[in-house]
RNA sequence: AGGCGCGUGGCUCAGUGGUAGAGCGCUUCCUUGACACGGAAGAGGUCGGUGGUUCAAUUCCACCCGCGCCUACCA
């Protein structure tokens, strides 16, 4: 096949995989510091090291890249920055699995060893979700790829912890955490889901000591009563009153514990006596602290129970419960059950019931952090888009609680903390060798690692080069924009708004975007587990990268959750097919000449028209992405695209490409549209743009590089669009007429115009109302005198008539007329009644008032040519 | 319990204080040298319900119904 010869249609595979290596190769995802460009910055949200491409990374990412490249284009010194997150407990999980399957554990390797085999595991497969983004088109700057474990941010992670040890705001505390035990460690209330669980209401009679009714108390979760402390009650509910300061027996335990009152208790919940469990419930916990209980923990870190639990120790929770209620209805102290929906927290990754647990753990103080993290939202230095983003934001943030940080897991950061043999913390930057407080030389390091969100959090800044004072961390910091699902606005962006704030001073980000998550056609999320997601890389194999990325831009408007549904994404395969034939019919007529100049304003009107639509496209769509209004750009292009370029204007063209004289210049004007068009859709089809783009006559190594197209005002022409309307709305006329004698497609007719006026663009334009209405004779008449039978059909202000021997059908025009006749009645009743009432044109604005009046005039004037037509059909 | 969002043609979704748009689907005709992943012409909606504000409401407000999501220590 020759340069510029085609197929026929469209082959993704054939382009794809060509231009990102030479992208690559060229260096132009690369930013460049010393550019002299402006600066735009945005990093990616790092996917997790184990993870595949799934939907909403294609989503999020087409969106960034769709924003990156048109920058780039429009002439700024981009840098879009690539990261792997190390995903601490999801990455431990897939290598623990991994162990499973040769039937090892990760006990078997010991620590180091196990550390080991992570870090192999993520060389050999853990960059497979960046190769996939390369197929994407993503315009990555690849010479800058970060990794959350990377040296750079084990020395960084370092200096935050102890900066923030050293400054108070990270401490080590024992209070009861979210425990997950399967994953054996303790996480963060983010971590945790909570869902109701249909469950039971247990009433359980605590007897008095020395004899007596005792207390009934409701639970439900009875198997930590063997931790009771204690049973307390509303100081002012009076059924209780004389109970208060006695004592009652624990069942089963024995135990004898007090009676106290506590304004905490829901007087309305249960019996209104509630059992105290400090070790295992964050209210009880609070509670026993008041009143000065002690804490039993009587489960282990697989939620086993303990020694403490007397004769249930070494048994599961659960059957424990089980077992415990029976015990309890042989003694005869359970009084009731009632079925109770209870909300339970679900660890997030293994979805296992999280045990609330009193454990050693560190934490990181937020309401100092949080602060100025509100203000910097409120002052608008970083706004949230869509805006109402900002409400869910400070909401959190204003209730903001402490964050454990600290995991028992063995992959990722370990916490820079050490004890001696006489129990003293050192915490330090680097690994200290005595004690700080005594010397001791004998030092074991913590054996906790840090949430990985830590990490994540410092991204924006880290990357750059942070702690050290680069250049790169001058010139992109903060980053334009920070864009990502709302998923995971409290896990990430509003960490690193507090980290940021407090390590460099500044918010990260200008804007947040947030963008939706995308469902399936019935408006589920897509997700593994319901087996309902689509995979982008099938798609992609089925449709093309650039089909894919121009149906989640059409579907990425402001705030809602996109429904992928697969017609739609077929019907952006043959936009981009479309396109393709556009450029081939173009192609095939260069007749390999360069293209002739030309003068705007010496264009024929036709030509003005296409040109000038296409600045209002370009100014749209500029509008349409610096409000991140994506499914406004990506529908601005296909329209112009399809329904003016392709529909009309080569059309056009084809009569003009037929006229040696004017070939020339229309071969210049068709390149120039189909080239500016290029350009305008390259930021969302990057791969087929470029194909088309190298086969043109172009200057520059790339259309990724070559400069976005900016409106031009010298190339609007208000007067040729109306007049191409007009036209428009001619030849869209016979054809409707055409179409209802069921006048074959190809047979030309003969028509006679009749216009008071002369014609206007009609007359203008013969030539091309001839060939876009395929009509034999074309007839401009003035009067419509001597005409012989015709079908008639008004358009503005003139009288389309049409000869047709055989196919003449009085009645089916009758019934035309009169159809056409009913709606503009209908439409003139309701703006003669508008207009009738003084309030309207007294209060409504004048505009709208002399709007209504000339619409009113126009439908009047154009009932009235149909109903005469109507008269003279009658008498004929 | 609180907060947020959604309910527009068969489906998936835009949109607007002045009687509604797109894609796909559907109907009729057409394999005309860019494209049948195409062309031409059409049909199809009382914009969830009820009130209110307004000259005017699908658009603003209130309530209701249905759906989804997020936050939350009710044992």
């Amino acid at each position: 096949m020759s340069k510029d010869e085609l197929a026929k249609a469209y082959d993704p595979r054939d382009v794809e995989a060509r231009w990102y290596a030479f992208w690559e190769e060229q260096g132009f995802f690369r930013a460049d510091p010393g550019s002299g460009k402006p600066p735009f910055a945005i990093v990616i949200p790092p996917p997790n090291v184990t993870g595949s491409l799934h939907i909403g990374h294609a989503f999020t990412l087409t969106l960034q890249d769709v924003i990156v490249r048109w920058k780039r284009m429009q002439g700024f010194d981009t840098l879009w920055l690539p990261g792997l997150d190390h995903a601490g407990i999801a990455t431990q999980m897939v290598v623990e699995r991994q162990l499973a399957r040769e039937g090892r554990r990760k006990e078997d390797l010991g620590r180091e060893g196990f550390d080991r085999r992570v870090r192999a595991w993520k060389e050999e497969s853990g960059g497979k979700i960046l190769n996939q983004l390369r197929l994407m088109g993503f315009s990555l700057d690849w010479d800058r790829e970060r990794y959350t474990m990377d040296p750079g941010f084990v020395r960084a992670v370092r200096e935050v912890f102890v900066s923030l040890y050293e400054q108070g705001l990270i401490y080590r505390g024992q209070y009861i955490v979210n425990w997950c035990p399967r994953c054996g460690t303790a996480l963060s209330d983010l971590e945790v889901e909570t869902e109701p669980v249909a469950g039971q209401l247990w009433y359980i009679r605590y007897p008095e000591a020395g004899g007596g009714e005792g207390v009934v108390v409701a639970t439900t979760r009875p198997e930590t009563m063997l931790g009771d402390t204690a049973v307390a009650v509303h100081p002012d509910d009076q059924r209780y009153r004389d109970l208060v300061g006695k004592r009652v027996v624990l069942p089963i335990m024995g135990r004898e514990i007090p009676v106290m009152a506590d304004a905490f208790v829901d007087r309305e919940f249960g019996t209104g006596a509630v059992k105290i469990t400090p070790a295992h419930d964050p209210n009880d916990f609070q509670a026993a602290q008041r009143l000065g209980l002690p804490a039993i923990d009587i489960m282990d870190e697989r939620a086993v129970l303990n020694q403490n639990a007397g004769k249930y120790a070494g048994r599961d929770r659960f059957e424990a419960r089980q077992e415990i209620v029976e015990q309890l209805q042989r003694e005869g102290l359970l009084v009731k059950t009632t079925p109770h929906q209870v909300p339970l927290g679900h660890c997030q990754r293994c979805h296992t019931i999280v045990e609330p647990r009193l454990s050693l753990q560190w934490y990181m103080k937020m309401a100092p952090l949080a602060e100025p993290a509100i203000r910097a939202l409120e002052d608008g230095r970083t706004a949230f888009v869509p805006a109402r983003w900002a409400k869910t934001y400070f909401e959190w943030m204003r209730n903001i609680r402490d964050w454990c940080v600290s995991r028992q897991l063995w992959w990722g950061h370990r916490i820079p903390a050490w004890t001696c043999a006489n129990a003293h913390t050192t915490v330090a930057r680097e690994d200290p060798p005595a004690c700080a407080t005594c010397g001791n030389r004998q030092l074991a390091q913590d054996t906790d690692v840090l949430d990985t969100w830590f990490s994540s959090g410092l991204f924006p800044f880290v990357t750059l080069g942070w702690p050290e004072k680069t250049r790169e961390l001058a010139r992109y910091y903060p980053n334009d924009v920070m864009m990502t699902g709302f998923d995971i606005i409290f896990f990430w962006v509003a960490r690193m708004m507090m980290l940021g704030l407090r390590f460099m001073g500044e918010a990260p980000f200008r804007t947040v975007f947030i963008n939706g998550l995308v469902r399936d056609d019935e408006g589920e999320k897509m997700s593994k587990t319901k087996g309902n997601d689509a995979d982008p890389l099938d798609l992609i194999a089925r449709h093309g990268t650039d089909a894919v990325r121009f149906t989640l831009t059409a579907l990425a408007a402001a705030g809602t959750d996109p429904s992928l549904a697969e017609e739609r994404l077929v019907g952006y395969k043959a936009f981009v097919n479309k396109l393709w034939n556009a450029s081939r019919f173009t192609l095939m007529n260069l007749e390999g000449e360069r293209a002739a100049s030309y003068r705007f304003a010496d264009l024929p009107q036709p030509s003005r028209w296409i040109l000038s639509r296409m600045q209002a496209a370009a100014a749209e769509v500029d509008a349409a992405l610096a409000e991140y209004r994506f499914d406004v750009a990506a529908s601005v292009l296909y329209h112009f695209v399809w329904d003016e370029l392709c529909d009309w204007y080569i059309e056009i063209a084809k009569t003009y490409l037929a006229d040696p004289a004017r070939a020339p210049v229309a071969r210049a004007v068709l390149l120039e549209a189909l080239e500016t068009t290029l350009r305008l859709l390259h930021p969302i089809l990057p791969f087929v743009t470029e194909e088309i783009w190298q086969r043109l006559p172009h200057e520059g190594p790339s259309i990724m590089v070559a400069p976005y197209p900016r409106p031009d005002p010298s190339r609007v022409d208000a007067g040729a669009e109306r007049e191409m309307e007009a036209l428009r709305r001619l030849v869209t006329a016979i054809r409707t007429l055409r179409a209802t004698y069921e006048v074959e497609p190809r047979r030309r007719i003969d028509l006679t115009l009749v216009a008071p006026d002369g014609g206007g663009v009609a007359s203008a334009q013969r030539e091309l109302v001839r060939s876009l209405a395929r009509l034999e004779r074309f007839d401009i008449v003035r009067g419509a005198a001597d005409l012989p039978q015709t079908i008639k059909q008004p358009v503005d202000g003139m009288e389309i008539r049409i000869a047709m021997a055989g196919l003449f059908d009085l009645a089916a025009e009758r019934a035309r007329l009169g159809r056409e006749r009913e709606k503009i009645e209908a439409e003139a009743d309701g703006l003669r009644r508008r207009l009738e009432k003084p309030q309207f044109v007294a209060r409504a604005k004048p505009a709208v008032v002399a709007e209504s009046r000339e619409k009113l005039a126009a439908l009047q004037a154009r009932r009235g040519q149909i109903d005469r037509l109507l008269e003279e059909m009658g008498a004929a």
